[in-house]
DNA sequence: GCAATTCTTCAGGGCTCTTTCAAGATGACG
DNA sequence: CGTCATCTTGAAAGAGCCCTGAAGAATTGC
C-alpha cells in the first residue's frame, strides 16, 4: 500500500484530500507547518508528497529543497507561470493551481507513483500456467517459484519460446549447446525428466509433451 | 546531449517548437503522422516525446500506447478534465492545454529528462534492509553500520542497483574493474564470501543468492 | 498378440562449481 | 621498520549438477 503525505496548513482542503486518497486505498500522513513536515517526511517515508505553498513559519519552496528522492505535486493557488516554472525546475514533479479538479489530481498521482516503479522493468516469458523471468532467471509455475538447473533452464526457455511448435531433440541441444557443451541426446532425456517432475510437483500437470521420435513441445494450455 | 520528437501535424506549431527547443540544446526530431512517429521511435531513440492527439491517420491515444520507456508528454487543445485523466492513466507522464506558455513546457521537459537522470543523482540506494549513503559511502543493515573495504562496496553497489536481477560473474568483473582492476574471478569469490559475512553479521539473513554456473544476485526482500 | 524400438524413471558415481579457512603479498601510514 | 587494512592465492571440504546404466512403460510395426 502506497504513503502519501498532505502537507497544507488549510484544515478544510487537507481533509477533503484526506478522505479522497483514503478512499482510493492510499495510506494518509498530515502535516500543517513546515518544520512539521521534515520530522514526518524523516520518520516515515512516504511514497509522493502532496505540499501546499502556503506554510506557516517554513515556506514550500525551502520545504521542497529538503525532499530528495520522493516526488512532490506542489498545490498552490498562485497561477503565475513564473511560479510554476521556479518550483518545477526546483525539483518539484509536478504542479497544479486551485482549485484542482480531484479526478486529475488523483491521475496526475498515479503517474508519479508508475514512474517510480517503472524502474525495475520486468521482462517476462509466460505460456500457460508457466512464468519466466529473464531478468531474475526465475520460473514460476502458477505462482509458485521454482528452482532451475543451468540446463533445465536452458531447454525450458528454448521450448516456451516457441510454444505449440515441436523441437527436434537436435535442435533443442544445438541451440542449449552454448550453456552446456556436452550436453547428449540421452542426457537430454534426463534433463526433460528432471524437468517435468519439477514442473508436475509445482503445477500438478505435465507440461511437456513428447512428439514420438522427433523432440518434444510444450502442451497446450487449454486443452 | 538530449533528443526531443515532436509529433504534431501542425507546422506553425511544431517549427515554433523545434526552434524553442533548439535554442536550448536539444536535439529535436519530427514527425507528422501517428505511423511516422512510430517508426521514427524506432529508429532513433529520443529521450523524450511531445505528443499532439490530432493526428491523422492514428490517433494521439494509440500511439501513446505504443510508447514504452519514454516520457511522453502531451500537448493538446482539448481542455476536458476527463481527456486529461485518460491520457494520463494511460501513460503519459505530463499534459498541457495549447496554447501554454513555452517556459512552462520547457520546465516540465526538464522535470521528466531530471527523473530519468535520478537514479544517479539520489543520496541513498536501497533495496530491502539494506540501505547505501552514496555520498559518505557507507552502509547500514537493518539501522547498524556496516564497513566494507572498496572492492565490497563496489560489489553490493552493482547488486543493489539491480535488485532480483542476476549480474553474471564476468560483467560483475567488468562492472567494478574501475576500481578494483586486478580482481580475478578467483578472488572476486572471496570478497562475496567476506561481503556475505559482514552482511550476515549484521542482518541475520543471506542477501547474496548465487545462481550456479552464472553469477550473483540480490535476493528477494519479501521472500 | 508379440517383438523391436523408443521413451521414461530411478539410482548412483563422478565431476564441476562454490564456499570457506588460512596464509602470503601489497601498500598506506605513523 | 612495524602495524594495519586490504587484496590475492592455495587447498580442502561441501554442495549441486550432469552423465550413465539398467529396468520398466509406452509406442510402433508385423
Amino acid at each position: 500500500m502506497k504513503t502519501i503525505a498532505i502537507i497544507d496548513d488549510d484544515q478544510y482542503i487537507g481533509d477533503m484530500l484526506s478522505e479522497v486518497l483514503a478512499k482510493e486505498g492510499f495510506s494518509v500522513l498530515r502535516a500543517y507547518s513546515g518544520t512539521e513536515a521534515l520530522y514526518l517526511l524523516k520518520e516515515k517515508k512516504p511514497d509522493l508528497v502532496l505540499l501546499d505553498l502556503m506554510l506557516p513559519g517554513m515556506s514550500g519552496e525551502e520545504v521542497l529543497s529538503y525532499i530528495k528522492g520522493i516526488p512532490v505535486i506542489v498545490l498552490s493557488a498562485r497561477a503565475d507561470v513564473k511560479d510554476k516554472i521556479a518550483l518545477l525546475l526546483g525539483g518539484a514533479a509536478d504542479y497544479m493551481t486551485k482549485p484542482f479538479d480531484t479526478g486529475e489530481l488523483l491521475a496526475r498521482i498515479a503517474v508519479q507513483l508508475r514512474r517510480r516503479d517503472s524502474l525495475k522493468e520486468a521482462a517476462f516469458l509466460t505460456a500457460g500456467d508457466l512464468s519466466i523471468d529473464l531478468l531474475s532467471r526465475s520460473l514460476s509455475v502458477c505462482g509458485k517459484e521454482v528452482r532451475l538447473t543451468r540446463t533445465e533452464y536452458a531447454i525450458l526457455k528454448l521450448l516456451m519460446e516457441n510454444p505449440e511448435r515441436v523441437i527436434a531433440r537436435s535442435v533443442l541441444l544445438d541451440r542449449i549447446g552454448a550453456d552446456t557443451p556436452d550436453c547428449t541426446e540421452r542426457s537430454l532425456k534426463q534433463h526433460i525428466s528432471n524437468l517435468r517432475k519439477k514442473l508436475q510437483d509445482a503445477g500438478g500437470m505435465d507440461y511437456i509433451e513428447t512428439v514420438w521420435g522427433i523432440g518434444f513441445k510444450l502442451r497446450d494450455p487449454e486443452s
